[in-house]
DNA sequence: GTCTATATAATGATAGAC
DNA sequence: GTCTATCATTATATAGAC
């Protein structure tokens, strides 16, 4: 028996990675054989679903990583305005400053984006969620709190399709600068 | 010589469609064909270089629809605040309330979206110099008004994304709304 | 301008050896 | 757990008749 040579947290970082390049339906398992090392019998072993579990176990992968990314920050001691600045240079860091793009935005745009709608809705609802909790931590009113946590997901994700769309990387800065004061701000200031 | 069944606008409307709503490596041929009641032939007849000339027809044509429905109500008279409005109607409905893609988001996602570059980039900047230009016409100064134009296109098209992740519409109306009282704002109330 | 028929390459997926 | 070899299917694209 052959000595793997991927363990699986490796093999699914380069899944995401593969993933968030070309999207769901532009990589193809030769894509995948080639950005993993493996063949595609390999792939058939690990994933015996082929591309659709592929995503799915990639997706699940994410979700911890979001958990550990956004709502670590949430437990350590610290002014709220300090955890969230800290969740914006991870997200910063994550997409690069607006040069790569997001999984769940890929996957959502993908033909079979049904199969992934569930994974896709708790994705997403890990990460608001997570934003929503500083917002309320704060002192933010709670409806207000979900409304801002929204907003930010939504801008992050709408800065990275303009900033592909026109090679423009500052607006994803100036959206990542602007969310840092808008999203804490206390209410007369901002609703 | 066979009378044509489809004029070119309505060639081009249903490859928009169907562009939006698989994307532009999820539509294959046969779902062309099948869209367009077309043989494979009779569209490479009509566009000789196959789907990435279908691609770039589509985006043209787009093109031509932003300019007449986000420029032209700027040419009629009215309140800024009223042309705002108009203009947001006009995207509400174009996104069917957040149901339905945006083809320059999938075109940004598509595998060979660096072919794509330069017509992306100019449908974007057309967006949002409209939105920039009624923001002018209110009398925000323009540096304010280009950032609150490149906000809105960054919110709609996030406000998309989110929508199909989530399969929750409420975000894209909630986003509507919203931007219809900050875009033209004064410049006190909110940077 | 449309069609049927076909060419050719790439796709996702399997079988079975080691 | 990996590999080579191969499968059936689908992909884009073309040829040539009408």
């Amino acid at each position: 028996m052959p000595a793997p040579l991927l363990t699986k947290p490796d093999m699914l970082a380069r899944l995401m990675d593969l993933f968030r390049e070309k999207g769901f339906d532009g990589a193809s398992l030769a894509d995948i054989s080639e950005s993993t090392g493996l063949g595609k019998s390999s792939l058939y072993h690990h994933f015996p679903n082929g591309k659709e579990e592929m995503a799915l176990q990639v997706l699940a992968h994410l979700e911890g990583q979001l958990e550990a990314a956004l709502f670590e920050p949430m437990r350590s001691t610290g002014a709220p305005g300090k955890k969230l600045n800290r969740m914006l240079d991870t997200i910063d860091a994550f997409y690069e400053g607006g040069k790569t793009a997001c999984l769940l935005e890929r996957l959502c745009a993908s033909v079979d984006s049904r199969r992934f709608r569930r994974p896709l809705g708790r994705a997403f609802k890990t990460w608001i969620d997570a934003v929503e909790a500083l917002g309320i931590e704060s002192g933010l009113p709670g409806a207000v709190a979900r409304l801002r946590a929204e907003d930010l997901v939504v801008r992050i994700e709408g800065a990275l399709v303009v900033c592909a769309g026109t090679g423009n990387i500052s607006v994803f800065a100036r959206t990542i600068r602007d969310l840092r004061e808008s999203v804490l701000a206390p209410l007369p200031r901002r609703l």
